[in-house]
DNA sequence: AGAATAAGGTCCATATCATGGACTACCTGG
DNA sequence: CCAGGTAGTCCATGATATGGACCTTATTCT
């Protein structure tokens, strides 16, 4: 990360309503923005720069992250990183937003059945978010992808899957959105090279990743969605392309495919058990503009 | 949860020093509230009355919240509770403060030796949360603690582990700040009784929770420290009372032990790993009052 | 060494933004 | 149909967050 800086969503939407809570806003952004590097942190001069804020604006809204437990910051390097109250806020949000629990069961066994290495994957907005990686008994293991790890909605297997599995509009303004970046830092990951694979994607059944994030390291992927059809995460699987034929691909599709049926179906019981029936928990907006006070 | 509100830590400090970001205070100070109703989450009015702030105050703060997708608010019950984003940060920072991940591997063979169920447990302000429940195999087990659960520190097996690892001091600001909880809500768990079953703890080396939370569900527990002499969590192992003999209690306590060295081990070698050789990363204050506004 | 650069961090007068009293809307039970 | 309780909104006011200017500490260059 370095030059080029992409900045924070940049709201498209010019100013939309006088939110009342500025600060707070700006504060959980730079949140949101501290935890796109959760290895390293970040330096206060890149938070400065990434948040569109001035200096002493973002150091008081660390200090008050800080003083929540939220952010940490190093203090040999005073980088600023997600700190342990994160953490622990999100074991509690795991109680009813438990996607890994559920999910840990599926990417066990298909590990176990396939040798290989298998994901759950995430959206966050225009991104997608690795949660959880389930090692295989394969010697030689793929490590392109850790839990944690994010980018770009539609760069590996996951992540593509769950791209693929928008509808079109949503995929364009994703792609919109990512533009910069894809150009940026994905070599082979242009907007159109995209698109291709979507449509690949679709008529397959599948998303195929051809080592094309790392050389040699494949994947692929299937998208679930809740049971009002809005996409909620992805499993894939990873191995070497030597373990990546397109003969074994079709067979590690199957397992693939009732894992993620599994999911939906686990997902449709959660909420008819948590709600009489109703369409959906977050069913209110949560729309693609995270209401960043750009500026 | 009803009469008898405990509201937020209701600082002590008679406004310790201006803040400059007393919105994002307030609103942080609501998503820990937050939290401590993973399951059920919290309707408005306790919401406010438990924070001290004023309705308007307290929706407008929530709905940043809300924006941010931190905090959902069921749509039927109007209640409020963590989002989808905090399980997310909460993965992100499990990077850094990967307690679980490190511990995951001590519970599951704690719970494959010993056949009862397992569980991680970390301190939170005066409180002890339950991180993880490893199940065991026998097939009598007891439920009385769940991921995610709170209990005041010394309440429960490694609860109780925990608050005897503290110096002694602690130890009496930790009680003094529970003990109008413990007294309306722990039965058992009297300010005086604590007190004897920490000597207790510390004679024995491990803490014993002999069926004063539930009947019959016993459990036993030790706690482990950050390299600097910080305490970091506690291990436990819980089971019906019938398992839990004087005699089992000393067996078991033998892999406990191992398995909490242990983790010492592993958090002294992530922290060498990380920082040559300084003290500790979260070594700055993160006192006991949450630097709330309580006015 | 010493100067120069850059990054981290803080001050404080100003006007913007958060505040909370008062109000309305909506249920639920009698 | 009304009483009591809860959720949610409005808007004038002044307390609060803002950001330009300034200070401090590390690192690089000569």
């Amino acid at each position: 990360m370095d030059y080029l800086e992409e900045r924070l969503p940049q709201n498209s939407a010019p100013e939309a309503g006088l939110s009342g809570s500025q600060s707070v806003d700006r504060a959980l952004g730079l949140l949101s923005l501290i935890g796109r590097e959760p290895a390293e942190g970040l330096p206060l001069g890149e938070i400065v720069s990434g948040s569109g804020l001035n200096k002493p604006t973002t150091r008081r809204l660390l200090l008050a992250l800080m003083r929540a437990g939220l952010v940490e910051q190093e203090p040999q390097t005073r980088r600023y990183c997600l700190g342990e109250e994160a953490f622990v806020l999100g074991v509690l949000a795991a109680r009813r937003h438990g996607l890994l629990e559920i999910a840990m069961d599926g990417l066990r066994r298909l590990s176990a059945e396939t040798q290989d290495t298998s994901f759950l994957t995430v959206r966050r907005e225009n991104y997608a978010i690795c949660l959880h990686r389930e090692e295989g008994t394969y010697p030689v293991r793929t490590h392109a992808l850790q839990a944690g790890d994010q980018h770009p909605l539609g760069v590996g297997a996951g992540s593509l899957a769950m791209l693929a599995a928008l509808p079109d509009d949503d995929v364009d303004r994703v792609i919109v959105a990512n533009e910069a970046v894809l150009l940026a830092r994905y070599p082979g990951f242009a907007p159109d090279a995209l698109r291709v694979d979507i449509a690949e994607t679709r008529a397959r059944g599948f998303s195929l990743n051809p080592g094309r994030l790392v050389a040699s390291s494949w994947g692929i992927g299937r998208a679930f969605r809740y049971p009002d059809g809005r996409v909620a995460g992805a499993l894939s699987i990873a191995a070497i392309d030597s373990r990546m034929a397109p003969g074994r691909q079709a067979e590690l599709a199957v397992p693939l495919a009732r894992e993620a049926e599994r999911m939906e179906a686990l997902l449709a019981e959660m909420f008819v058990s948590k709600r009489a029936g109703r369409p959906m928990a977050a069913a209110m907006p949560r729309s693609i503009e995270t209401g960043r006070a750009a500026r």
